[in-house]
DNA sequence: ACATTGACCTGAGAGC
DNA sequence: TGCTCTCAGGTCAATG
């Protein structure tokens, strides 16, 4: 799931869920999801502490606490947050849970292990270090941004949407999603396009992530002509001209798409 | 520079 | 039913 729409969701689960209130107990069962620090310095960092308001950069999600510091959350490929307080509730695989003093659990659940939790002192230092590029859906990457960004990069269209370094948020769901709307091939060199390709791919790059986030990442809430809810059908056909649709590597990932729409240069 | 592959993890679903 | 195989929405390092 997360993608930038998938975390923005999950933000505002956390937004809705998770701040004001006073981390009592933290408890890792599996300390793999707990990055730069200890089960034991994790649990030093936030107990007695309030989360108070979130950040998010791309698929990074960070939370800050009351006084200094961040907590950094990645959901990798499985990962996703649960509020509960009925411990009849707790998910499968909540490796981290936050047991609140109104009783209720944060829990951190990552099937596949691939996500983590973070102490982060120094906020921007650790976006430095990430090298995170601008956010896809930061008000400042317009139309003119995004073809600057463009500029010199010989990559395949798909992987530099992907490239968070360049513009963080865009995986392989969403990458095949907007170039599936903007009608380009995954594969197409950067180079091939011209200004209005790439001005149509930065409208549609906004308006799918928008228009899945507004979703809430509910493929039977997207609109009819998006591919997401189609991804796992079998012989599932263009939701535009009927076309069957077909699959390719692009960047080494399974990649969507349909032949008529997106034609190969 | 760029593309590809395998590793990290583990479960779900398909096929036998 | 149970086993084996392949694949999965993210990243990173190593290799061509």
């Amino acid at each position: 799931m997360p993608e930038l729409p998938d975390v923005e969701t999950f933000r505002r689960y956390l937004d809705a869920n998770g701040l004001h209130q006073t981390i009592e107990e933290v408890a890792v069962a599996d300390e793999r999801v707990v990055k730069r620090a200890s089960p034991a310095e994790l649990a030093d960092y936030l107990q007695g502490h309030r989360l108070e308001r979130t950040y998010r950069r791309g698929k990074h999600l960070f939370a800050a606490l009351d006084g200094e510091g961040w907590l950094e959350l990645h959901f990798g490929m499985t990962g996703y947050l649960a509020y509960y307080r009925d411990p009849g509730e707790a998910p499968d695989y909540g490796h981290v849970r936050l047991a609140y003093a109104n009783g209720y659990q944060l829990a951190f659940v990552d099937r596949r292990k691939l996500g983590y939790l973070a102490p982060v002192r120094d906020l921007a230092a650790c976006l430095a270090e990430l090298e995170l590029g601008i956010d896809a859906l930061d008000p400042e990457l317009d139309a003119a941004a995004f073809r600057e960004l463009a500029k010199g990069r010989r990559v395949q269209v798909k992987c530099w949407l992907m490239d968070q370094a360049s513009i963080a948020g865009i995986g392989n769901v969403y990458s095949d999603e907007i170039l599936f709307h903007a009608g380009i091939y995954p594969r197409t060199p950067l180079p091939d396009l011209d200004w209005a390709d790439l001005d149509r791919l930065h409208g549609y790059m906004s308006n799918v992530l928008k228009t899945a986030t507004d979703s809430q990442v509910q493929p039977g809430a997207m609109p009819g002509d998006f591919l997401v809810p189609l991804r796992k059908v079998d012989d599932a056909a263009c939701p535009r001209c009927g076309t069957p649709l077909a699959k390719v590597k692009a960047c080494g990932r399974t990649s969507q798409y349909c032949p008529t729409c997106q034609p190969t240069p």
